[in-house]
Parts: structure tokens; C-alpha cells; sequence
DNA sequence: TGCGGATCCCTTTTT
DNA sequence: GGGATCCGCA
């Protein structure tokens, strides 16, 4: 490869050697072990422009990326480097790249009328109701609740592990129920078939399955994507490791980038080991190392290569940055979580009257109800905010009954669905409910059924708006936010007498609705809400009034990934919190919370803050927590400052 | 069969 | 503080 094809591009100006030799590499599988804040997204960036602009067929080139967002980022800046010949780019996250894949595929794998994506509470509904069905197991004893079962069917798949295994080792108390489980999870699985259901393992078991069973299949795909791309390689499962070698598997045209520092996953059957394992999988593997940081000052450098030195990180990596200057990060002792609060409260203020927009800082925290009490303050103190991560609008019950009463109508199978719509009726509970679904699909008129099929109940009057709002949606040609509005007006009477707080999710519903509106498919809208759902709750603080308004981030550490502010606070650095109590037993999940504070301290550019609240009360172990967290244990004063919060 | 009330539990992170 | 479950009444 001649050194300067790309004439156009001003590699040299951009990069630097690493970078370069990256963006640069030709043919044959490649490993970027990128420290935090190193360039890992320009790198990828530069690459698939250098590859386009090299005359390689954009839609021959598969990235895969963690979130939807971050490889729509990648391409839209690609295609400012080069030209829009960057957005045919192939991109997506695994389980985006597994449902259009499926789809298309959809009759070999016996989907010939499709399939509708579950999401995790779906999945919990249908595995509820098998649960309930299964005799009692005699001894007194309870099943593991329906939430319990999912995780463990979900960690057996993505460990690629036996449920008795996986039952053994996690969850010991339950191991005497292995053959009750067992029958549930095949029953779990009958079911889904039966309606089409995927859940989100499924998506990646069939796309194996499909590349490991269907030869044809999978030489077509290895010659469609000639190039493979994979961002946070070390955060994928087994499967998905898989899956990126039998794509692979034909031309070697794989680049897989990431941090074993910064695989925080695990809990979801990420195996860091994977990365540690890439130059094994692919004989001739080239491993290029980015160690410059270009994010973040030294102070900050300094305090964060300290908290990984301890780890066990099996790449090692020394970063370094040439932006020097600012104060080493500072821990902040409260006392209690209002203080706390009120703390990040003034010290947010103090910032933006320095001259901080609202945008440039973060406050990070372990789990999404960390932020609670902060929430509380924030609005008092009339500051804006987004909070991004835990708790998910599409999980909102009056979300689902929305999204609900569409499924029907796209998916007439889909039991679930109707179970919810029918449950909204005065009168139907779950019995009777199924009574109409199974009149309904023995009629196979599609959701229309419900007009014409014959009913055997005595308050068929309460059935009629249910009857109209479908007939109407049923002649109303596809127009997404059409049936979305159709919708809206016959729930709201619904919604106004089931909830108190209706005018909050009313708004949350007009949301929705403009969601609606910039799709075309009824099916791409339903798949985006479980693959790719909003991820901000939208009625947060009073961001929504004006969303072009500056606004402060909060966000879990997991949310955070990849992103970077001015300033960062990560709250709760409190031994007992973060390491969370349940980490303490297995010393992997204790790495794993270290590396989840060393994700969430990489962050910061110029400030970063520890507060931790102390003298708090931890139910489960019934003691007391006054310890700053045991990873920022040994780090001396002229790297970590300490401080108490003065109305201490 | 539906539903409201009482009592028990555990309480992360995401596609 | 919210499920899941159980119980008693309509």
C-alpha cells in the first residue's frame, strides 16, 4: 500500500505513529489495545475512510460497535473526512447486526412469518407464567422468582454454559431444583417458537446457529462483509467472539479494538479473556498499542494509571498525556447522602459561574438509584439535567401498555400483548384474557379476529372500544404515527384512571408519539424500542423543557462508556457501595469493580471529585459503612486530596 | 374469576 | 419502596 494514496486526507497532521500504523494496516487481522482516552473512535474513524477511499465497497465493511449511537458517530465523522460514501457503511451493535441478519434470513431458520423481539421484562412475563403453571415443588419451598430464572437462563446461553452448571456455581441454594428449572427453561423455549418470540440471547444464538449450520449462508455473508471492524472487543461474550470469527473465518479481515482494563460485562457473560485471546484465534496477528492519552491531565493520569497498576490486567499499558498542569482529584467526605447532594450541588454551581457549561460535567454513580437524593436537590436548585442509564422509558408500564396494543395488531400472536391490552379492560384479568386470545388466533384473522370471532363472556359490551380502536387501526393504511395517535386517544381514559401522576406519563406518551413519527415501519419502530430504546428517561428534571438548553449528565458508569466531560463527579465511593457488598466474595467481581471506578474516572478531562457519604446503613449485612472505597485505599495526599465537606 | 388489602422479600450494571 | 404472593370477598 503506497504511503500517502489518500492524498485528500491529512493522515499525518491527525495521528500519531500508532494511530497511523492502525489506520494504515492492510489486509489480516489486527488487535488495537487502546488505553482510555487514547483516540480508539478516531482511529476507527480514520480506518473505514482510509478503507473507502482506497476503493473498498462501504457496504463490504461491518462495524460493530456497543451502541447504536456510538458507530452512527463513527460513520457521520467518517463521511465528513471522506464523503457520504461512509454512511453504507454496515453498522450497528451485535443485536442490531443479528436481527436485520435473521430477517433477511428468516426462512432458513423456520421464521418464514417472522419473529418479534422480546425484551428482558417480556421475557420475565412469559417465563411468570410457565412458573405459575409448574406444580409447586411439595417441599414448602419457593421456585426462584420469574427475574431469578432469567438471569439464569440468560447467563447459561452467554457463558455457553450448562444450567446445572450455572446453578451450581451461582446460585447454590437452588441447585436441588435443577430438574424443575430445567423443564422450565424447556418450556420457556417451546413457548417462544410458538409465537415467534426472540429474546435478546436468541438473537445471537440464531445468527450462530445460522453460521455454523448453513455453510452457503455464511460463505455469502464472509464475502458480503470483507472487512470486519469490532469496537470494545473486550466487552463481548463468548458468542459473540464466535460469531466475529466465522465472519472472519474466510479472508482474516478483522479488526478488533479495545481495553482488558475496562471490561466491565462481565455480569452479562463478557469475557475479557477474548481479547487476551485474539492473536490465538487468528494466527499473525498484529498488536498495535495507543498509550497516549490525549483527554485528560496529568494529575488526573497520574491518579488513574494508580488505580489499575493493582489490577490484574494482562495487557499492560503505560499511558501517558502532554497536557499538563490542574489539581490532583479530589475525595470529599459527607456526612450522609444529603450532604453529598448538596455538595455536588454547590460545587456544580461554583463551576458554572467559573465559566463550565452545564454540558461539559458528568456525575457518575454505580447504580441507577444512587442518584436519587441528588435528583431531589438538582431540581430544587433549579439545575437541568439528563439522567441516562438505569431505569429505561420503555420499561414504564404505560409505555408497554402503548407499545402493546401496536404488538397486537403487528404480531396477532404475540400472547403477551394481549394479555396486557385485554388487562387494561374492567373485568378481564389473565383467565379470561387468554380465553380471547385463544378465540381470537383459532379465528386467524390477524388482530382483526377480535371483530368477528365468537366470544363466550357476559359483559361483551366492555370489548367495543377495544373492537373500534382496532377495526380503525386495522383500515387505517400504515402510517406509524397515525396508529400511534389512534392509540393514544383510546388509552387515555385508561391512563387517567389508572394513575395519579397521569400528567407526567401523558407527556411521557406525546414523547413517544414524536418517536413514532420518524418511522415508516411499524416492525423497525417496535424492534428500535427493544433494541435500541431511548435512553434517557425523558421527564428528567427540566432538561425536557427545553431540550436545545444546556444540561447536566448523570448517568451510570455503564451509560458512560466511551464518553468524556470537563468535569467528573462519581459519587458513593464508599466501601460497602462501590465495591458493592455482593462484589466482595468473588475476587473477579471485585476486578470488575475496579475497573468499573477506572472506566468512570478516565472520564474526566480537567476536575474529577469522590464523594462518599459515610456513617450509612447497609441493610443486607446490617452494619454500619464509614470507609472511603478500598481502591482508592494507599493512594498518597499529593495524588488523591482529602477533603470533608464543611457543614460537616 | 377479578380485585383489593396484608405481608413477605430483596434492592446493579445492559442488549 | 416495590414486587410477588396469599387470602377473603364480590
Amino acid at each position: 500500500m503506497p504511503p500517502e494514496a489518500g492524498a485528500g486526507i491529512a493522515y499525518h497532521q491527525a495521528l500519531n505513529p500508532a494511530q497511523l500504523e492502525a489506520v494504515r494496516f492492510g489486509d489480516g487481522p489486527l488487535l488495537v489495545l487502546a488505553g482510555a482516552g487514547s483516540g480508539k473512535t478516531r482511529t476507527l474513524t480514520y480506518r473505514v475512510a482510509r478503507l473507502v477511499e482506497e476503493g473498498v465497497d462501504p457496504r463490504s465493511i461491518l462495524l460493530l460497535s456497543f451502541t447504536r449511537k456510538a458507530s452512527q458517530e463513527m460513520l457521520q465523522r467518517a463521511s465528513l473526512l471522506l464523503d457520504a460514501r461512509c454512511r453504507d457503511v454496515a453498522g450497528g451493535t451485535f443485536h442490531s447486526f443479528a436481527n436485520a441478519t435473521l430477517r433477511r434470513y428468516a426462512a432458513v431458520i423456520g421464521f418464514e412469518q417472522g419473529f418479534t423481539i422480546i425484551d428482558r421484562g417480556d421475557a420475565e412475563d412469559l417465563i411468570g407464567i410457565i412458573r405459575k403453571e409448574m406444580d409447586p415443588p411439595g417441599d414448602g419451598r419457593q421456585l426462584p422468582r420469574k427475574s431469578t430464572l432469567a438471569t439464569i437462563f440468560s447467563r447459561a446461553v452467554n457463558k455457553q454454559r450448562p444450567l446445572e452448571d450455572v446453578l451450581y456455581d451461582d446460585y447454590g441454594h437452588f441447585s436441588d431444583m435443577v430438574d424443575t428449572i430445567t423443564t422450565i427453561r424447556e418450556q420457556y423455549t417451546r413457548r417462544k417458537r410458538e409465537h415467534h418470540f426472540l429474546d435478546y440471547d436468541d438473537l445471537l444464538i440464531h445468527l450462530h446457529l445460522l453460521l455454523t449450520e448453513y455453510e452457503a449462508v455464511r460463505q455469502r455473508l464472509a464475502a458480503k462483509y470483507r472487512y470486519i471492524m469490532v469496537d470494545e472487543y473486550q466487552d463481548t461474550n463468548p458468542i459473540q467472539a464466535d460469531i466475529v470469527s466465522l465472519l472472519a473465518d474466510a479472508h482474516h479481515n478483522v479488526m478488533v479494538v479495545g481495553d482488558d482494563a475496562q471490561s466491565i460485562y462481565a455480569f452479562r457473560g463478557a469475557d475479557y479473556q477474548n481479547i487476551l485471546d485474539f492473536p490465538k484465534r487468528f494466527q499473525g496477528t498484529r498488536i498495535v498499542k495507543l498509550e497516549e492519552n490525549y483527554r485528560s491531565l496529568q494529575p488526573i493520569l497520574d491518579f488513574t494509571n494508580r488505580l489499575i497498576e493493582s489490577a490484574d490486567a494482562q495487557y499492560s499499558k503505560c499511558l501517558f498525556t502532554r497536557r499538563h498542569g490542574g489539581l490532583p482529584p479530589v475525595l470529599v467526605m459527607t456526612a450522609g447522602e444529603n450532604a453529598q447532594s448538596r455538595y455536588v450541588v454547590r460545587e456544580v454551581a461554583r463551576l458554572r459561574r467559573e465559566g463550565t457549561s452545564l454540558d461539559r460535567m458528568a456525575i457518575l454513580f454505580r447504580a441507577g438509584f444512587h442518584a436519587f437524593d441528588l435528583e431531589l436537590e438538582l431540581n430544587r436548585a433549579g439545575i437541568p439535567f439528563k439522567k441516562v442509564g438505569g431505569f429505561k422509558f420503555t420499561e414504564s408500564a404505560h409505555i408497554k401498555d402503548l407499545l402493546a396494543h401496536l404488538r397486537i395488531v403487528a404480531a396477532p400472536d404475540d400472547q403477551l400483548s394481549w394479555r396486557r391490552v385485554l388487562g387494561l379492560i374492567e373485568k378481564i384479568g389473565p383467565k379470561t384474557a387468554d380465553r380471547i386470545f385463544a378465540a381470537v388466533r383459532a379465528h386467524s384473522q390477524g388482530a382483526g379476529g377480535l371483530l368477528s370471532a365468537p366470544l363466550k363472556m357476559k359483559n361483551q359490551a366492555k370489548l367495543q372500544p377495544l373492537k373500534d380502536l382496532i377495526g380503525a387501526l386495522t383500515d387505517a393504511p400504515e402510517a406509524v404515527a397515525r396508529w400511534g395517535e389512534l392509540v393514544f386517544s383510546y388509552y387515555l381514559p385508561i391512563l387517567r384512571a389508572k394513575y395519579d401522576d397521569h400528567p407526567r406519563r401523558q407527556r411521557d406518551l406525546e414523547q413517544l408519539l414524536a418517536i413514532m413519527a420518524r418511522y415508516r415501519h411499524l416492525d423497525d419502530f417496535l424492534s428500535d424500542m427493544v433494541l435500541e430504546p431511548p435512553s434517557t428517561a425523558i421527564e428528567d428534571g427540566l432538561a425536557a423543557a427545553e431540550p436545545t438548553a444546556e444540561c447536566l449528565t448523570l448517568s451510570t458508569i455503564h451509560s458512560a462508556k466511551g464518553l468524556e466531560w470537563d468535569t467528573v463527579f462519581i459519587l458513593w465511593a464508599l466501601d460497602g457501595r462501590f465495591p458493592s457488598m455482593r462484589s466482595m466474595e468473588d475476587p473477579d467481581d471485585l476486578e470488575e469493580e475496579r475497573r468499573l471506578m477506572y472506566v468512570a474516572a478516565t472520564r474526566a478531562e480537567r476536575e474529577l471529585h469522590f464523594t462518599c457519604p459515610v456513617q450509612i446503613f447497609d441493610r443486607a449485612t446490617q452494619s454500619l459503612l464509614c470507609d472511603p472505597s478500598r481502591f482508592l485505599d494507599g493512594i498518597p495526599e499529593n495524588v488523591l486530596r482529602r477533603e470533608n465537606y464543611p457543614d460537616w
